[in-house]
DNA sequence: ACAAAAAAGTTGCAAATGCAACTTACTGAA
DNA sequence: TTCAGTAAGTTGCATTTGCAACTTTTTTGT
């Protein structure tokens, strides 16, 4: 359990006592289930312990709607799904799953006994949520260029800079990238050609570089 | 200072209180100000009590990029700024400010003295950071859309949802809208008149009536 | 090693879009 | 009331893009 960001920074030993202290539930779910984000009308933060599932909205006109991929060490709940418009979300299980639950209430409430980890949980789950904004914001930014082909570069040198080298491998398919930037993968494919023709990049297949 | 998201369900009396139990501090810039985040290295939160502020990031390219607008009741600080990339980002000020500044690790941080009101300005800035994330997917959802046209009908069907109505008022300008949806507001126009051609729409100025 | 499936790559064509250069309609201050 | 500035609306044209219908290459399971 120590890989799951939300217990970061949080021993062993406190976190046994956390959880007692949250009165923290593991409970397992089979594929296709919905997970439930409260117990008794009270909201609950959920951790994936192991399994896949995602965040799913259902449109007006019934089109399920894929807005997040949950793993190992992700985090749900009413607090993350929120609030206004009141859209359809549910998390479905993707497989079998492991979750551990928490009581909303008590995660952010003062703690009486004045738990070193309960600041340290609050942070994380704040962290979370930055983390959460600024990918968010970074699609947005590549979404933002009105053309395939600054979009194609916006999103090559951002990767490129986090790669630190102009040389890099994309982290999926190519057919997932055009997805990411909401293009025809045929035009996508075409517009990489015209990029390779004029020497602005050199690629082959997932591997890419920038010259 | 009761209209301010952040201290919401908070009592006045408590506020007083609370505001000295983190140190709080107020501070005034003039227009063009940079608003730090931090004092003595240690990151604060601020709220801006009055004035207008963007949060911009600076570019590879040196090009200047409003991320978001900043007015009475908005929170800003390291939290949200976030992380990896450390991208340049900075909050400016486009007008004079008057900013509300507490200590990040005195809010997050367990209350030894358990003050009710604690847990609530937690829970408000977890909202206010789910807030964020909702709209960022929306907009997200919006540009998702391949063309013009859908791009349109999505973006007003969701107002329209929101409104209640199947007519409404944008709340703001063509020209911005056009903005919003990262295409040309010309190419807009034309495709509002298509829409208005087609009877799917009929509009006048930022009223709009879908039919 | 082979077949089958998935991913990558290609191309023609019609339609959508950006861009530029306008005109027309509002709105607010002198 | 008029003038100026801003927002809305229009249009032609070159370019970009989506779409559909392919071929080629790579990966995967047996």
């Amino acid at each position: 359990m120590e890989n799951v960001k939300i217990f970061d920074g949080i021993k062993d030993g406190e976190l046994e006592k956390m959880l007692s202290c949250f009165d923290a539930k593991h409970k397992k779910f089979a594929s296709g289930n919905n997970l439930p984000t409260r117990r008794y009308g009270e909201p609950r933060l959920g951790v994936i312990l192991s399994g896949e599932a995602d965040l799913v909205r259902y449109d007006y006109d019934g089109y399920r709607n894929i807005l997040e991929h949950l793993s190992q060490g992700d985090v749900f709940g009413e607090i993350f799904m929120q609030i206004e418009g009141a859209d359809e979300l549910a998390i479905v299980c993707e497989t079998k799953c492991d979750v551990l639950y928490m009581d909303y209430k008590n995660v952010i409430k003062r703690c009486e006994n004045a738990c070193e980890f309960h600041s340290t949980l609050v942070d994380n789950i704040l962290k979370i949520m930055a983390a959460k904004v600024q990918k968010l914001r970074t699609h947005l930014e590549v979404l933002s260029q009105r053309t395939l082909r600054t979009k194609l570069l916006t999103y090559f040198n951002m990767t490129a800079k986090q790669a630190g080298s102009n040389s890099f491998t994309l982290p999926f398919s190519l057919a997932d990238l055009a997805d990411y930037l909401y293009v025809d993968r045929s035009a996508m494919l075409r517009e990489m050609k015209n990029l390779r023709e004029e020497n602005l990049i050199s690629s082959r297949g997932k591997h890419i570089t920038l010259t």
